[in-house]
DNA sequence: AACATGCGCAACCGCATCGTT
DNA sequence: AAACGATGCGGTTGCGCATGT
């Protein structure tokens, strides 16, 4: 039964590769190919873990990778796209010709995590961070109400279960499943476009049951952290603190959320880095998550940065940023202003429910 | 010049999933 | 069906170099 182990652990070298071990693994690769990596340390002479071996080759030997400096594109590429996915690397890297995924694990640890949070910008949920302070204020204020109300939310979810979802994010293994994976696939991997997606009637019913069944029957768990409430349900659950946090989705479906997601393409987006044909009909989507830190980066660019005093003046739930022409903007977008319009609504008919809430 | 600190990167660790026995 | 290894992935660590004091 099983297998014999991969090797002697105790046993292998371990640490920095040296040039001729660079060039045994090289030599191996040439002759056989990739495949079954725990027979190359016997056949290629290394007295290394065959898990070390696909390593190196993986992250550096590899004759298509480049080991030069990230470009400002890579860069902005990143973000975006950081901003959809979370910290899923290797599906970040799959978009960026030569790069892995430790490479861009690294780059966005090192550089851009700073980056952003030296200008006001939380790396995770990509808001300001003044923004996230405010929601996390405002959801410890709303939790230690309704525990103090003892209020039945069952109850009342059951009354407009359709409407408004509260979902506790501490155990998120079955959203990412059903939900984020599918979606990252399609929009990474496949032609299939958002407006696609948004069509789907399978797609909305699977993430109703799961959305529904998570809040209905899960107990809350596990640690803290208060950095990130306010989430896309795009970003990565490893990323998500374990704090038992509210996110609010709106599955009204009254409200045609996809017929402008279909045709919604903003003119005065920058058009250029959605030429791919994997991102056509992509780009609405990508406005219905905050665009901070990407209009953010623009400006420091464009040597206008904003100070967080600016930021923190922002007020109603979108961007408080400034954009600048060539990045996306909320102002006079038909989507948004049906996603405000109808934000308002809801307010009018949940004030409680929605106090303090971003929807997107 | 010597030491401390910070930074970037390569490598490792541990977990989840899948495939094999 | 169960046990176990292979693989893939994200998080973390450690080392070498650069910079600051």
């Amino acid at each position: 039964m099983g297998r014999p182990p991969c090797c002697d652990k105790a046993n292998v070298k371990r640490g920095s590769w040296s040039p001729d071990e660079d060039a045994k693994i090289l030599a191996y690769v040439a002759n056989h190919g990739i495949g079954n990596w725990t027979l190359v340390p016997q056949k290629a002479g290394l007295n290394r873990c065959g898990k070390s071996c696909r390593l190196r080759w993986t992250n550096y030997l590899r004759p298509d990778l480049r080991h030069d400096n990230f470009t400002l594109e890579e860069e902005e590429q990143i973000l975006q796209l950081h901003q959809t996915v979370g910290s899923r690397w290797s599906l970040i890297a799959a978009r960026l010709p030569g790069r892995t995924d430790n490479d861009v694990k690294n780059y966005w640890n090192t550089k851009l995590k700073k980056k952003l949070e030296k200008m006001g910008i939380d790396p995770i949920t990509h808001k300001p961070l003044a923004q996230v302070l405010t929601e996390y204020e405002k959801i410890s204020q709303l939790k230690s109400r309704n525990q103090n109300l003892s209020l039945n939310n069952e109850a009342m979810m059951r009354a407009e279960p359709q409407h408004i979802i509260p979902l506790r994010l501490s155990n998120t293994k079955v959203m990412e499943r059903q939900i984020v994976e599918p979606l990252c696939k399609n929009f990474l991997t496949t032609s299939h476009s958002w407006s696609k997606m948004a069509q789907s009637q399978a797609n909305e019913a699977i993430y109703q049951e799961t959305v529904q069944s998570h809040f209905f029957s899960e107990a809350s768990s596990s640690a803290s952290s208060a950095s990130c409430n306010s989430l896309t349900p795009f970003s990565s659950p490893r990323s998500y603190p374990s704090e038992p946090s509210l996110v609010r989705f709106s599955m009204s479906s009254s409200f045609p959320w996809n017929e402008y997601i279909l045709d919604d393409t903003p003119s005065t987006m920058n058009t250029d880095k959605f030429s791919a044909p994997e991102f056509q009909g992509n780009v609405s989507a990508n406005n219905l998550i905050p665009e901070a830190s990407f209009s953010l980066l623009n400006n420091v660019r464009n040597g206008s940065e904003p100070r967080l005093g600016e930021v923190t003046q922002a007020k109603g739930g979108i961007s408080k940023v400034d954009h600048p022409p060539e990045a996306s903007s909320s102002n006079g977008h038909p989507f948004v202003e049906t996603i405000l319009a109808r934000h308002e609504e809801m307010q009018t008919e949940f004030p409680d429910l929605l106090d303090g809430y971003y929807e997107y």
